[in-house]
DNA sequence: CATGATTGCTATTGCATATAGCAAATTTAA
DNA sequence: TTAAATTTGCTATATGCAATAGCAATCATG
């Protein structure tokens, strides 16, 4: 406490910087592709579950309906989901070609992402570290 | 990548759902004392050593100098921080007696909020991850 | 002394998140 | 089966945080 580092214990000190370098580093590597990461993650979701609703994908992601909106009409806009109506109100969402295309560059940038970030930890360390941090957030989901 | 979740493997992604939790956390535990996450963290710093400028809060923080102004401005306002010239440019900053009062009351809340989120890790694990996340955060900070 | 750097600041922008509210459609329950 | 409650997609709007550009005053250096 009369450290000169009064974070030295704060766990979510370091969580949040760490946080925000990531984050700065993916939206760099997303750039070239014209995606930011929320857009990004969405097609990894369609890729592995197609026919997903807007509103499962927000409660999926943590984001809310109201602006999972904006966000998909941009990935319609430029034609990389398309929308089947279930009934009147739902519709459910795949990939189009173009849009599994950027996904796979995406999903690649992504991973060359990570391998930089997080290669002063061991592949033992790093699985331990995913669970940790998974154990810690999902008790705080509100799916 | 064929799984249902495809952010199983991806540090990134379990880091931000955590860093957004408890941020969210946190934000609610310091809202009763008036303070934002940012500000507490300054009010910490001030403590540890007094006498800091603004600009050097701010690299120490990774905020920036634009940013750091309205900041200030805040704590300076509600009377918890003060300025003395050091110079014509750079004013030391220090806590002021209401100042250290909020500061104590803030850091016994940011205490309990990081008990109630990280409960579930022993106390070694705690240690172990704030040591690696610092690790992984330091490199990138550019000060 | 002159040039360059530093400090604090304003203004503005972008982005992610949050709430409130709405209309249409669907589900449920009396 | 009709009425009430819920769900879906959406708009509008507000906030917090971060980023850029630029400015005036001050200070440091050559």
């Amino acid at each position: 406490m009369q450290a000169p580092d009064p974070f030295e214990n704060f766990l979510g000190y370091h969580l949040r910087r760490l946080s925000v370098a990531v984050m700065s580093d993916l939206t760099a590597a997303l750039a070239p592709l014209g995606l930011k990461p929320a857009e990004a993650s969405i097609l990894y979701l369609l890729k592995s579950q197609p026919g997903l609703t807007q509103s499962e994908i927000g409660k999926l992601l943590g984001i809310q309906r109201a602006n999972m909106a904006p966000l998909i009409a941009g990935l319609m806009r430029r034609g990389l989901v398309e929308r089947r109506s279930v009934d009147g109100r739902s519709q459910a969402l795949k990939l189009t070609p173009a849009g599994e295309k950027l996904r796979a560059a995406a999903w690649a940038a992504n991973a060359a992402h990570e391998s930089r970030i997080f290669a002063p930890l061991t592949a033992p360390a790093r699985e331990n570290l995913i669970t940790q941090l998974r154990t810690l957030w999902q008790p705080h989901a509100n799916n």
